[in-house]
RNA sequence: GGUGCGUUAGUUCAGCCGGUUAGAAUACGUGCCUGUCACGCACGGGGUCAGGGGUUCGAGUCCCCUACGCACCGCCA
């Protein structure tokens, strides 16, 4: 028996007990005499105390200890004499007989505690050094806690869980794809699914009217922060639903997540939003609802005032920054350099101070009354002692950008709280956007997303008036999940094929498989996914889905631990019919 | 495809306007220390300043290229 006990359960009532402890050598520190050793696993850290009437052996084992020495410890539980209450264990210590090292370890790169001292690339290459450490082993337990949570809900609620294979077939829209050769099938090429999307529709055409999956998908995209090349999706469908069915279900759902994992209670129903009030209250249609701040719009009253960078613009708008009237004139132009960054893109920034005794400051003094300042001020919301900040130009760029500024003036102001929830269903997304590169339509959700029956008049003469029954879960300004009530009508499919500039052959080459399926009695359904790792981050309170995953990719989607992607043999090319092109 | 920032000891970083022997903290090693828990004290070892090229009497420092890392834009139905 290597342990009898982990190393984060003993306390105070198990004084006096004979234990043996095994784990990691987290510090060792001798005073000469008596040396406490921290013996760690994922349960926690006990401290292992030699002495200098321990027997010999034990004293000599302890003073060749190295940090990461598995190590065995048999001893007795005692009561410490100088307890620590920042320690779970901290009221006793193991006093050892007999100390076993079990392993020797390398001095590892980097410290292995609660915060190491290592960079991310230095942590990521020794993966498994970083993942011993306690708030790692933190999100990996969290991770597991919410899929079986999932589960233990979704099972309740009569979904099935069923699996859809990796080895799928390339689809053209979306994504760029990973694809795998088919050594059997010369010349021919697997994709890895960006999602199980069209397998989990044939499964509603199956019958199997409640689906769910936890599920890989892969895109083969650059990454960010919160985009790994392989992410993980609760992927569901339903059968014979409107769209108030399933964000009924889900909206239960997400409750049952925030109580089970976080204790919190939603007892109000979550927001609800269409995307254009989304896009016009808050620049986005992720909006943070954690805080206030809303954009509105000032064109009526911008306009006719001699400025012509307002005259000029066929939009204006801002909101006011909350309790900022005292802000610098070098924090004022901080923002103003905000905005400017390549990232955003604004030209400059309209700023209307309007300090605690109501009177107006502001950069287009020149041009407008401090009466119409106030008009402007008022129209945003701003109460004394606000800063009104004004971007124009094309309407939705112009509010993207207020969207960035809203977010960055948050930050300063430490308005996103990480302990705060606000979540929303964002409704009624836009069916088409346009292209200006390839002058074409792609279907915003995905080319199976229904319409709005009363839209549908418009499809060919206005597409860009379409809207679609497709949703989104927002929570905090991140995209948590999203779906829509697909279609099961062939005909109908077809002239959503027909708008997105799809030939009838190439619908039928690309998607035939579901459309022939649809032949075949498909019911009304539709379903949505939640990113898994961005819902993991969010109730883990942190801004990097790489910190809950196991094994991540870097920036460039490497695997710096594995060193992979990496060249392969030229015996293994031949036998997939491959040869390699040098790179430019 | 593009933009920005970065790369100096095992690690995290400092290193001014280009100047003589490149520092700190921590980790590591040795010794001392009977209540530590960021233990303390003393001593010690440890550097291809990412790589290459250039400017200069002289480059960690300035310029160019490359590689790598991070963040972002494009992209992500």
């Amino acid at each position: 028996m290597y342990r009898s006990h982990t190393c984060g359960e003993l306390r105070s009532s198990d004084i006096g007990r004979n234990v043996t402890l095994a784990g990691w050598v987290q510090k060792v520190r001798n005073l000469g005499a008596m040396t406490f050793i921290d013996l760690r696993d994922r349960y926690g850290i006990t401290q292992i105390v030699v002495e200098e009437h321990s027997p010999e052996q034990t004293r000599a084992v302890a003073a060749g200890l190295g940090r990461e020495y598995v190590l065995q410890a048999k001893g007795r539980v005692i009561e410490r004499s100088s307890k620590n209450p920042k320690m779970p264990t901290g009221d006793i210590e193991v006093a050892a007989d007999e100390l076993t090292v079990l392993n020797e370890a390398q001095t590892p790169p980097f410290t292995i505690e609660e915060n190491s001292d290592g960079g991310d690339d230095l942590r990521m290459k020794y993966r498994y050094l970083d993942l011993r450490r306690p708030p790692l082993q933190r999100n990996m337990a969290l991770r597991h806690r919410m899929a079986h949570a999932v589960r233990t809900f979704l099972d309740k609620e009569g979904f099935l869980e069923i699996e859809t294979p990796y080895l799928v077939g390339s689809t053209p829209e979306g994504a760029r794809d990973f694809v795998v050769p088919s050594r059997m099938n010369p010349n021919q090429f697997y994709a890895l699914p960006q999602s199980p999307q069209t397998l989990k529709q044939l499964l509603m055409v199956a019958g199997y009217d409640r689906y769910f999956q936890i599920v890989r998908c892969f895109r083969d995209e650059d990454l960010r922060a919160d985009r790994q090349p392989e992410f993980t999706q609760i992927d569901c469908e339903m059968s014979f639903v409107e769209q108030e069915d399933i964000l009924e279900v889900f909206e239960r759902w997400a409750k049952y997540m925030f109580r089970e994992i976080l204790g919190i209670d939603f007892t109000e129903p979550f927001r609800r939003m269409p995307w254009i009030e989304a896009m016009e209250r808050f620049g986005s249609d992720k909006p943070d609802m954690r805080f206030g701040m809303e954009l509105h719009d000032v064109t009526d009253l911008a306009h006719g005032h001699s400025f012509a960078v307002f005259d000029d613009a066929e939009y204006i708008a801002g909101f006011a920054a909350t309790g900022c009237a005292g802000y610098t004139r070098k924090q004022i132009d901080a923002l103003t350099e905000y905005v400017k960054r390549p990232q955003v893109g604004a030209k400059g920034l309209i700023w209307i101070r309007l300090d605690e005794q109501g009177n107006v400051k502001s950069s287009i003094d020149k041009f407008f009354t401090p009466d119409e300042l106030k008009t402007i001020a008022e129209r945003v919301g701003a109460q004394a002692g606000d800063l009104v900040l004004l971007l124009c130009g094309k309407k939705f760029k112009a509010l993207t950008q207020l969207c960035a500024l809203r977010l960055h003036v948050a930050e300063e102001l430490g308005l996103r709280d990480p302990q705060k929830f606000a979540p929303l269903w964002v409704v009624d997304f836009p069916m088409f956007e346009w292209d200006d590169e390839t002058q074409r339509f792609y279907a915003m959700h995905h080319p199976f997303t229904s319409p709005k029956p009363e839209d549908i008049p418009f499809m060919e003469s206005d597409p860009a008036r379409v809207r679609a029954n497709a949703y989104d879960f927002v929570c905090n300004g991140t995209e948590i999940g999203g779906g829509s009530i697909r279609i099961h009508d062939a005909q109908l499919q077809a002239l959503i094929f027909k708008v997105l500039g799809f030939t009838p052959e190439r619908a039928q080459e690309q998607f035939g498989f579901l459309m022939n399926a649809f032949k075949f009695g498909a019911p009304p359904h539709g379903g949505l996914a939640f990113g898994f790792d961005r819902l993991c981050s969010l109730f883990g309170g942190s801004d990097s889905i790489r910190d809950f995953i196991a094994f991540p990719k870097n920036n460039a989607g490497r695997d710096v631990m594995l060193d992979a992607p990496s060249a392969i043999d030229k015996s293994q090319l031949d036998e997939l019919y491959l040869s390699l092109v040098k790179p430019e």
